[in-house]
RNA sequence: CGGGGCGUAGCGCAGCCCGGUAGCGCGCCUGCUUCGGGAGCAGGAGGUCGCCGGUUCAAGUCCGGCCGCCCCGACCA
């Protein structure tokens, strides 16, 4: 636990480095079940904290939530083509049970857009039933031939939002203003910069009419799409009749969305941030803030250095912070160190007999750089490191994505860059899936998304990377 | 599903060619000395060698079969 195994650097394999990080960090492991994975404490508490602050986020929106069932009938996952379709191939199927095979087999539920529409259906009646704004915090199964922990695994943890609104235009802004909180909640909490976007017709989900597409760029420069938001128009509406009366007495079928973030983001966090020491955890998903360091030679010192440790470590927390003093007495303070850098901790504070005689501490940050800190007003001086942290390990990873990203690529720029450093790439688009389809094969880059005006690059590109016209920007990467 | 590799202590591995008392590092337990950047010494616990069969006086090692896992080629939050 306390070992002194080194972690492979991220420049010598990001692959093995970001493996050996959750391993050092106790963050997950590997299940019996392949793909499957075990969240360890560590882990499970940065996913609570990012449900914690996300659920609120929704509660504030409007949405309420509820829960649907993980067994799904065959039939009803069947009744929306397109959907079927695009999930087919990672689809599990239960078909015995209760000791004898099924009379109809029961799909674990890839995503809940099926069994949430029929139920919708029941419950919508009137325009007054509108909007209606649901949320699940659920697992989900997707059967995946490369899983990698966090990023996909066949079994995963996640929130879906479902929707139904009267009219497009409403679903049109909910799916939208779903991007903008997702968006907010990177930025904010993840310190993640995002680019935010609509995705072209092959990466679209199935069944939807338009998908919505935050996307972030990790350390060994792909792309990890970190959310999506999709307005679903009527197709589900339709497959599961979702009607109501409207105030002039007709029948219509209702506009639906649906969105979702998961586990998914626990990988994003590691390797936007990690360094070759291990976790780098951004303060306000961090599950220990800051971790104290007593250090002492002789009982005396002991007694001392314990009791100045556990006062600083009461005001810390009065003040709200997440605190832990490590008061092992077998493991020496250097070990303590390195164990607490792997595991991410943003603030360390080192406590021993010459501090506590000048009353004082020592403030060391994860991203490097000590000080001394006085007792007095200590508290309001960690909170301020802390919320400085926050914003630097944003603005740090804002400047390696443009480090990394090019603009008005021409087809030769984008097919050597994606050989060699990989980054993204904005460029001018035609509009062809044959195109699009073309770059995939020649350089393993996709299309992230079609990016919105915020992004885009001025003046806009006016020749797509292919020769043609641009009819609109797009911007590339090899992605997760 | 096609090609390559691997199953030996909690983890990482050696031993296999050439059959003969199951080994190393890390971790774990006990004790003493240590303690401001991964401590040292001494003692100790821990194994149906993936599974089934065969050859042999004797199999971790040789032979046959099976199972599982990892890496590489067609999808995805």
């Amino acid at each position: 636990m306390s070992g002194k195994q080194r972690i492979t650097p991220r420049a010598t394999d990001f692959s093995a480095w970001y493996n050996d990080v959750i391993a050092r960090a106790e963050l997950a492991e590997h299940a019996p079940v392949r793909g499957c994975m075990v969240i360890r404490p560590r882990g499970y508490r940065i996913w609570e904290l990012m449900q914690r602050a996300l659920d609120d986020m929704f509660r504030e929106t409007g949405h309420e939530n509820a829960y649907f069932p993980l067994l799904i009938p065959q039939s009803l996952l069947e009744k929306e083509a397109e959907h079927v379709a695009g999930f087919a191939p990672e689809i599990a199927v239960v078909t015995h049970a209760g000791g004898k095979e099924l009379e109809e087999p029961l799909v674990l539920r890839p995503t809940s857009e099926t069994i949430v529409y029929s139920m919708f259906s029941r419950w919508i009646q009137s325009y007054r039933d509108l909007p209606l704004l649901i949320n699940q915090w659920a697992n989900v199964i997707r059967w995946e031939m490369r899983p990698r922990l966090f990023l996909r695994t066949t079994e995963f943890l996640w929130q879906e939002g479902h929707t139904a609104h009267a009219t497009d235009g409403e679903a049109e802004e909910e799916a939208l203003s779903i991007v903008g909180l997702y968006r907010r909640f990177m930025e904010d909490w993840m310190a993640l910069p995002v680019i935010t976007g609509v995705k072209t017709e092959s990466e679209r989900f199935a069944g939807a009419a338009r998908t919505f597409a935050l996307e972030a760029l990790m350390q060994d420069n792909k792309a990890l799409q970190t959310g999506t938001s999709h307005n679903l128009g009527q197709n589900f509406a339709k497959a599961f009749d979702v009607q109501f009366q409207n105030a002039d007495g007709e029948m219509e079928y209702t506009w639906n969305t649906s969105w979702g973030v998961s586990t998914r983001l626990v990988g994003a966090l590691i390797m936007a941030h990690g360094d070759d020491q291990g976790l780098v955890l951004p303060p306000k998903l961090a599950p220990t803030q800051v971790v104290i360091v007593p250090i002492w030679k002789t009982d005396g010192d002991r007694v001392a250095v314990m009791q100045v440790s556990e006062r600083v470590a009461q005001v810390l927390r009065e003040t709200g912070l997440r605190v832990e003093v490590d008061d092992r007495d077998d493991v020496k303070p250097g070990a303590k160190y390195y164990i607490w850098e792997c595991r991410g901790v943003p603030v360390r504070l080192e406590i021993g007999p010459r501090d506590v005689s000048q009353g004082q501490a020592i403030l060391v940050r994860r991203t490097g750089g000590k000080t001394p800190v006085k007792m007095d007003g200590i508290a309001e001086f960690v909170s301020e490191m802390l919320e400085l942290l926050q914003r630097s390990m944003l603005e740090d990873a804002r400047t390696r994505r443009e480090q990394s990203t090019r603009r008005n690529v021409t087809m030769e720029e984008l097919v050597a860059l994606m050989a060699g450093d990989g980054g993204f790439a904005f460029g001018g688009f035609c509009g062809k899936a044959e195109c699009e389809r073309g770059i995939k094969d020649q350089t393993q880059a996709t299309i992230r998304v079609l990016p919105d005006p915020e992004f885009r690059t001025d003046p806009a590109p006016d020749r797509c990377v292919c020769g043609d016209a641009a009819v609109t920007e797009a911007v590339w990467a090899k992605a997760y």
